[in-house]
DNA sequence: TCCCAGCAATACATTTTAGG
DNA sequence: CCTAAAATGTATTGCTGGGA
């Protein structure tokens, strides 16, 4: 029972996002009613609808619904489901649509609006752009010369920075707290996925790194974590936690490492006690960020993905059926494949003259062959440049220079993958990889 | 049958916070 | 300003489906 309730309320919360209130409640009096158990069997109902009509048009023949929810729902309420289900896809598809993004204001001359106290301990956060001591700084010597593994996918990058934008026109505000800025991402990612989900079914695999968003438990978690892999998160160093110090305090995250945004902190106190004896109750710091030209340049670009939002439309019928999109398409466009090459990978030293050399290869037979040449340059390289970290990754057992090996090498293909830069046979697991344009 | 890429649960660690 | 519980973060190990 316990159960139930709580895959119910996950449902509540998922769907309070793109249903109106009124619906919700609608969906609770049809349960009431007896029709249907629980309001998860409504809403499976009205999929299956969808469904089997869409089915149907694919095949040119007209569909049969097994049980008709929206003659029921016409009945108790006096308007038709289908009819509201359409209103909810041109509202999520308003919003998810891609014009093209540009700045209203420019970030130089909007400050944010602090309070007196947050003013007088106002801390410039250094935007990193010692591409190296960037990587070593966050992550350790485990990170150097890449792009942080679990940056694993460049799609949640570009929506997080065409976000950033709209909350940025929209406030009329180039500094944007960061915590509000991963509420909205979050929120818009669930839309997202929501459409896809429902719409172009052949585009699932896209959006399986977005957290999954019912019946689970630790959704919450996950998503916020999601949020912080991708948008940000500030980074305290140890011994100056307490302090209003910025030394050793900086950002995560995917946007922040690729340098598309930048960022301020400011710093509040409360308590805690200084070097000198001062105390204080606590001290919370708030992020600030803006855009950066990188970042409004990305997100200024094309995206295949994005457009094919704006051509569909819903059919003469008024129903939204499953449209075409083409499987083996890339979702990011060639000036996008451009970008991350030229402009983004020369941040990360080693990643960047790797992938130059994966071009130039070209196809590689199995994954293991990509591991391979990984493993053989990563290592000279580090002991080129870095001697002690080259001994301290050595040093360590087989197994653990395998596991990094494999993550490293792996999630640097993956995000070539997915840019569509490289291919991977489709219906393969190992490969073989070859280059998209070839 | 074996193996391993890609996840994901779980255990463990750290940080934040509420309350006195 | 301290303590301890609660929240949140990190690391390791384990699992699994399907290709080799």
């Amino acid at each position: 029972m316990v159960e139930k309730n709580d895959q119910i309320e996950g449902n509540g919360r998922l769907f309070e996002l793109f249903l109106e209130k009124e619906v919700w409640t609608m969906l609770e009096k049809l349960v009431r009613s007896g029709t249907y158990d629980s309001e998860k069997e409504v809403i499976i109902q009205a999929i299956k609808n969808l469904h089997e009509r869409t089915k149907a048009r694919e095949n040119g023949s007209k569909g049969e619904m097994s049980e008709s929810l929206s003659t029921d729902l016409k009945q108790i309420y006096g308007f038709d489901f289908e009819e509201r289900k359409k209103l909810y896809w041109n509202e999520n598809k308003k919003i998810v649509r891609s014009p093209r993004y540009l700045l209203k204001i420019l970030p130089e001359f909007s400050l944010p609006h602090l309070t007196e106290v947050e003013q007088e301990q106002d801390v410039k956060l250094e935007v990193f752009d010692e591409k190296l001591a960037t990587q070593r700084q966050l992550y350790g010597s485990e990170s150097i010369g890449l792009n942080w593994y679990f940056n694993n996918r460049i799609l949640p990058v570009k929506l997080a920075a065409i976000v950033l934008i709209q909350k940025i026109n929209k406030e009329e505000n180039a500094w944007i707290e960061l915590d509000e800025l991963k509420k909205d991402f979050l929120t818009y990612v669930k839309q997202f996925d929501f459409i896809i989900r429902n719409v172009i079914d052949e585009l699932k695999d896209i959006i399986s790194t977005f957290p999954a968003s019912s019946g689970d438990k630790n959704f919450e978690r996950k998503e916020g974590r999601f949020a912080h892999t991708f948008v940000g998160k500030l980074v305290k160093k140890k011994e100056n936690k307490l302090y209003d110090t910025s030394d050793g305090h900086y950002l995560t995250g995917a946007l922040f490492e690729m340098g598309l945004i930048k960022a301020k902190r400011v710093v509040k106190k409360r308590w805690g006690k200084t070097m000198t004896g001062k105390s204080y109750k606590n001290i919370t710091n708030i992020v600030y960020v803006s855009i950066t030209e990188l970042g409004l340049e990305f997100a200024g670009l094309n995206n295949p993905l994005l457009d094919f939002f704006d051509k569909v439309e819903l059919a003469e019928d008024n129903q939204v059926y499953t449209y075409e999109w083409d499987n083996d398409a890339p979702i990011f466009s060639h000036e996008e494949q451009k970008f991350y090459l030229d402009k983004i990978l020369p941040k990360f030293e080693f990643e960047h003259s790797f992938v130059d050399e994966m071009i130039s290869i070209g196809r590689f037979e199995k994954s293991g062959d990509i591991k391979e040449l990984f493993e053989r340059q990563y290592l000279e390289w580090l002991k080129l440049n870095y001697p002690q970290d080259y001994q301290e990754l050595t040093g360590k057992d087989d197994r653990k220079l395998s596991d990094f090996v494999r993550m490293r090498s792996l999630v640097i293909m993956s995000r070539l993958v997915e840019l569509g830069i490289f291919v991977k046979e489709p219906g393969s697991k190992f490969g073989p990889y070859y280059l998209r344009d070839k």
